[in-house]
DNA sequence: CGCTACTTTCACAAACTTGTGAAGTTAAGG
DNA sequence: CCTTAACTTCACAAGTTTGTGAAAGTAGCG
């Protein structure tokens, strides 16, 4: 069936594999995405792009594909961007820009996660004043904020691990 | 105002703290929550009972002390109960629920964070499929794949390492 | 230096979400 | 059994969010 064909496509046999299965596999990522809580275009191009072999698509290519408005195009990259999950690029003599998934995807991800335990920790440890530090919710929030801090020291060596883990697939070399 | 007074309040002074301060917290706190992708309401009855001595509160406490009608706690608790992080007793002489806060609060929640991340693997290993194994993508989403299933097996150690790093904190036995 | 391709911003319409009052259901207690 | 307290469901109003077309901004390239 079907669009495999795409005329001035030039590496021959499917360029990111079937087009119709691909964009199904988007659409399923995007929306576990989305009902954990991503705001509904930033998930899909943020699916888009994981899917794409570049990592990098251009504000057009995500135009079509996702078939939306360059507008949704702009938002969904602003919100990715200041999330600091995706770059932008502009390609030297040209004017179109870039977006692109960061290599380090998940350490980034991550590395912002620990800013969100941080304040996450500062308005329990404020509450456990305003509950009394010797109340039954008093304790249970300072153990609430013991446990955000805990979290935060133990995600450093987690994503160590990782790295360590990774040599061990044969994923060969980062994109 | 001062409102500490309450009437029928038997433990003297402040029975949950000073009520004002207590719901500020409550209504910081909750805000996190919200912004970190859990619906209103939802938030603002989970921070209510992970701020009250007995982590438990009934329906119409609920609905007194956010203001809001029982329709609204209804619907925050059945979220609440479906995600697993919080629990309903009825006692025993009485037609009352009560709506309780897990005590192992934290090790429930991320216990079904890992069917989550469970789903996303899988997702994840059809998009391999879809992308064919040996393209750049393919590679990319087999490495997030990966990395799922790393948070899962990581999340138990995570969970002992924190109940035996829990035992070195002085916050008494649990609520 | 102006043309043109690309991107962003803006105002608005559509769609979804949220919380409410009111009616409906269940079960304790006389 | 009948009454009544407590919870749930339902239909709807209010408020947000979301995505769009159109206009305005930027910056390559002739």
């Amino acid at each position: 069936m079907s669009a495999t064909k795409d005329g001035d496509s030039d590496t021959g046999a499917g360029r990111d594999g079937d087009e119709a299965a691909v964009s199904r596999f988007v659409e399923r990522f995007a929306a576990e995405m989305t009902e954990a809580g991503m705001q509904r275009m930033a998930s899909r191009v943020f699916a888009s792009l994981l899917a794409s072999d570049e990592s990098a698509l251009t504000s057009a290519e995500l135009s079509e594909r996702l078939q939306i408005s360059p507008a949704a195009v702009s938002g969904a990259v602003r919100y990715l961007t200041q999330a600091g999950m995706v770059g932008r690029e502009r390609e030297p003599g040209s004017r179109r820009d870039r977006y692109r998934l960061h290599n380090d995807l998940w350490f980034e991800t991550f590395t912002r996660r620990d800013q969100l335990l941080a304040r996450w920790e500062k308005v329990l440890r404020d509450g456990v004043e305003s509950l009394g530090p010797d109340s039954p919710a008093g304790l249970r929030i300072a153990e609430t904020a013991a446990f955000m801090q805990f979290l935060d020291s133990e995600l450093k060596g987690l994503m160590t691990r990782w790295h360590a883990h990774r040599e061990t697939l044969d994923l060969g070399p980062r994109t």
